[in-house]
RNA sequence: GAGCCGGUAGCUCAGGUGGUAGAGCAACGGCCUUUUAAGCCGUGGGUCGAGGGUUCGAUCCCCUCCCGGCUCACCA
């Protein structure tokens, strides 16, 4: 290692001369294990295990707790200080009398930080102000903490309310030491429970369906299955260039003509795009395929899906995101998106040629790509005049052709596809078609994207010979949906960024 | 990628129209055996994002760059 040791702050040089002490004293800093019997919820919520008025002490009943030293109020030979654990916070009385005077004055008083984690073991009372409080008469060390954590102060005012003062607000530290934003921001921590309570949600949903949640291909040698540029990489021992997958649409749709009735993927996708408040580079989707199921049934089962997850997670169908309550209750409002442009414009798009497509486009000021064709002019025209009125859980559907080249032709309306997206908060959070399963139609639908591509659409998608030769093998009608889950928590956590849903958002390198 | 705003102590922030900076919390030394933003007395801590320019002198003025936030554009 040639590298200089990095310079480090008063205080966490000072740390260090505490690690050493400790060390001198026969105190292990870094011990190996500690048994806990309780959180500090379970303390809180259990008002038996608080010690009675007649009772010694030793005949309590006995806790043993461990966690992070929050605060600290020194009072001579005795003190309080806070203990946060993975469930909460709770307070601790130590003094010298019981836990002895070297332990006391230099372990505890001298050698112990904020932030450092200890297990403490002692029974449980209630101080004269009231609160229910862990008495130690033993302190272990369990971890020493070298750097110094901000500590954001509360005040409780006489109604209750809790201001929270020098709070670890900085966004990019946050983001980037996200272990200090969750120790410290415990409201962080609930997201991200949240989080995996909703996939939770989801994934027993489709599972109390019999649909079978399975595992494909990230790397793959033909991308496809949606419309973006990939990450590339390269595999040395196949001498082969691969790349992340952006979907996993086409092998999930091999496993429905393999045989299986439903099947579902929680999937890490991935982009070579820019980075915003609602995008990525690495983000999770979940896809699910189901056999004999078109795109009617598969609104019907979109919704029981959302109304489920936001009675699971919030008790109601209710969720109150970005100043907005959000209703998931059935059913919600299905349009066909031409009738939803021409209720906000006054234009009736379906039939128009490209050229009264662009005309339109121009009266309506939207500005448009060099050579967009004829769905990209209606898909801008709706992101714009009609997406972001969509607040309440909306079913958009029916698509151009264009837009669409996995998905199935509209049983009774010309160039279109039979699709739906559901729209909410402004955003797409879903996705779905019944399935294009004509191999024939398909191989022409992928021609049809190699000729966009020769013309420079870097996003168009690639003809897959083997998808197209399972498709011959015959796969069965089949509805199929993707979920942004990432654009799905942000709405049922009320987060305005992505960020705040990804423990570890991407970011630039720190500079030095 | 474009526009706007920002980067000062461990954290949250002040400040200075050029003479190397302050507060609260945190830290350090004391006092204090039911406190809770504990309290009281005292002390230390900063290459003011990086580099260059102007200047006797730059944290401040000028230029370039890095990082972040927000908004806009493509995309989920």
């Amino acid at each position: 290692m040639s590298n200089a040791e990095p310079s480090v702050s008063e205080q966490h040089e000072i740390r260090l001369q505490k690690l050493e002490e400790l060390r001198k004293m026969g105190v292990n800093p870094y011990p190996f294990s500690f048994d806990v019997t309780h959180t500090s919820k379970q303390i809180l919520e259990n008002p038996d295990l608080i010690k009675k008025d007649d009772q010694a002490d030793e005949d309590a009943p006995q806790v043993s707790i461990a966690g992070r030293v929050m605060t600290r109020r020194i009072m001579g030979k005795s003190a309080f200080f806070n203990l946060q654990d993975s469930e909460g916070t709770i307070q601790v009385y130590i003094r010298r009398d019981d836990i002895g005077t070297e332990e006391y004055n230099t372990v505890f008083k001298k050698l112990t930080d904020i932030g450092d984690v200890v297990g403490i073991k002692g029974h449980v009372f209630v101080t004269g102000t009231g609160e229910t409080t862990v008495f130690a008469k033993e302190f272990t060390f369990l971890s020493k903490a070298l750097r110094p954590i901000p500590i954001p102060k509360e005040v409780e005012d006489e109604e209750g309310n809790v201001k929270v003062y020098d709070a670890f607000s900085d966004k990019e530290q946050r983001y980037r030491q996200r272990y200090l934003d969750l120790i410290v921001n415990p409201e962080v921590r609930d997201v991200f429970r949240q989080r995996t309570r909703m996939v939770q949600a989801m994934r027993d949903f489709m599972n109390d369906k019999g649909y079978l949640e399975v595992e494909t291909p990230i790397l793959q040698p033909i991308y496809g299955g949606a419309s973006a540029r990939p990450f590339v990489t390269h595999h040395n021992a196949l001498d082969m260039q691969l790349y992340l997958r952006i979907a996993n649409e086409l092998y999930l749709k091999r496993l429905i003509v393999g045989g299986y009735d439903g099947v579902y993927e929680f999937s890490k996708d991935f982009r070579n795009e820019g980075l915003s408040r609602f995008h990525n580079p690495e983000f999770t989707q979940v896809e699910l395929y189901v056999a004999y199921k078109d795109y009617n049934w598969m609104m019907d089962f979109v919704e029981a899906l959302l109304e489920h997850v936001a009675i699971e997670l919030h008790g109601t169908t209710k969720v109150t995101t970005g100043g907005h309550e959000i209703d998931f209750k059935r059913p919600w409002p299905r349009i066909p998106m031409f009738e939803a442009i021409e209720k906000e414009t006054g234009k009736d798009l379906y039939g128009k040629d490209l050229e009264e497509l662009k005309r339109i486009a121009a009266e309506l000021k939207v500005e448009l790509e060099e050579g967009a064709g004829k769905g990209k002019i209606i898909d801008e025209i709706f992101g714009e005049y009609v997406e972001p009125k969509l607040i309440q859980p909306t079913f958009i559907t029916d698509y151009p052709i264009e837009m669409s080249p996995l998905a199935k032709k509209h049983r009774s309306k010309e160039g279109l596809v039979e699709r739906f997206e559901c729209i909410c908060n402004g955003k797409e959070i879903a996705n779905a078609f019944s399935e294009l399963n004509d191999p024939i139609d398909q191989r022409e639908r992928f021609e049809e994207q190699a000729r966009l591509r020769s013309e420079g659409d870097e996003e168009a998608m690639a003809l897959d010979e083997d998808y197209l030769r399972a498709l011959e093998f015959g796969m069965p009608p089949t509805a199929g949906l993707g979920i942004g889950i990432d654009r799905l928590a942000m709405i049922m956590t009320n987060s305005t960024s992505i960020r705040d849903v990804l423990f570890f958002p991407q970011m630039k390198p720190e500079a030095n």
